[in-house]
This record gives structure tokens, sequence and C-alpha cells, in this order.
DNA sequence: TTAGACTTGTCGTTGATTGACAAATATAAG
DNA sequence: CTTATATTTGTCAATCAACGACAAGTCTAA
């Protein structure tokens, strides 16, 4: 998908013909901070992910890849970060996911 | 590289014969907090990164790997994402690095 | 020109992170 | 054993960034 998550909740939200006040009554959002959040000033919250993706009747796991993969795009495109650092997460991943890493050995 | 960042300082430290207080100097840290770092109760501080690699000689590239993706993978392990949020993010970065994104459409 | 939609700026609140310190525990040497 | 040093743990006030809220502005179309 190319495009950036705040575009894509404007889409969203004009295909379905609403309004920032009604969308943002929806997601519990002041029309305001929802317009900056369309507009690239504003990060659209984590913890209403799960809200968007039942008020549009979307897949939570597509939504989240899309949602954190900016979050982490960004990061790397910020601190000029090697791309490598993408690889090494998966093997990390995969680690904790065997492992069932707890708090204890990691700060989660 | 498998280890978490916290044990990767320890045995930085350790091999330098470094004591907690010592290295907390150098880092700008009390010796407690740097414990506590070092046994995953705390997080280490992006802004010291520099620091870091400074005082042990380290490439600061490999070392911002380390640190990145131990945060990218705890961030999908919490969240139970997909890894193919990875697979996005790289080309997400790469769209950022050739279209020299600025603030405006995103909020960097 | 009026109304509704959207944008922008500001600011106090809030929630999480940090620094700092005290106290407890461990380790090692005399 | 006892003293000194290293490390760990708990706590809490200060700090800082993200957020909610609101006011005021611009834009658009009837």
């Amino acid at each position: 998908m190319k495009q950036y998550f705040g575009e894509y909740i404007r889409n969203l939200r004009t295909e379905k013909g609403f309004t920032l006040t009604q969308l943002g009554a929806k997601l519990d959002l002041d029309s305001a901070n929802l317009s900056k959040i369309e507009n690239g000033k504003r990060e659209f919250d984590e913890k209403r992910l799960e809200l968007l993706a039942s008020v549009f009747g979307l897949d939570i796991e597509n939504l989240k890849t899309e949602f954190f993969s900016e979050v982490f795009a960004k990061k790397i495109y910020q601190t000029n970060c090697s791309t490598e650092v993408l690889n090494v997460a998966e093997e990390k991943v995969k680690y904790y996911r065997e492992q069932n890493v707890q708090q204890g050995k990691l700060k989660l």
C-alpha cells in the first residue's frame, strides 16, 4: 500500500461519506485532532486500532501491519538506520516466540 | 547476535573490567539504573548510543542495528503482529528515502 | 452571507520515563 | 567475622512528550 496512514484513514472516511466530526465521534476523537492525523501532523494512537477496524469492517491483522510498518519505517528513516535492522528484528521475534519470553529477561 | 541488549552491555563492561559506577560515570548514568538496564528492567536510552559506541570503540551502525532490532522485535512480540510488518516496513523505508520525505506528508 | 466542513495554533493535563537516592543483598579480602 | 566494594531493588519526585480540548481561522457551497 503506497499511502501514509493518515491518507488511508481519510480515504476510508470519505468513501463512506463521513465528516471529521462523525468519524471523530465513532473513534472518540476531536474532529480537529482527527484532521491533524489525516494530514500527518499527529500520530494515530495505537489504542484505537481495533475501534478503527470495527468501524470500517477491516481485518485487524492487515491494519496492524499497515500501522506498525509505518511506525518502524519512520524510525529507521529518522535515525538513518540500515534496513538490515529488519532482518535482525525478524530473528529476534522468532526467538522470543520460541522461548515465550517474559518480563525478567527483557523489559516488556 | 543472540543476546539481549542489556546483556550485551554487561559483557562489554565486564570484559573491560569496569564497575557499574565506572561505566555509569562514562555514560552519565546512575549505577543503580545501569544495573537495571543490564538486567532488562529498564530501557537503554537511544540518546546514549553514540556515547556507548565511543566508550567501547564500537561501530555505531552495528550498534544501532542491535538496539533498534530489539525495540522493533519487542513491539511485534507484544502486539502479536505478523512479521510481514517487517517486509512492508522495508518497502516504506525505501520509498521515504527515494522521495526524501519531509514533515508535512508524515509526522517526523 | 450564512452554515457546515476543515485546518491550525495553543495550552493544560496526563501518563510514562528518568534521575536520584536509600536500603538491602551479594561478593571478596583481610 | 567484619569491613569494603559491587550490585540489586524499591521508591518517588521531576521531566517530557503525547494527548484532549477548545478557540479561531480558512475554505467551500448553497
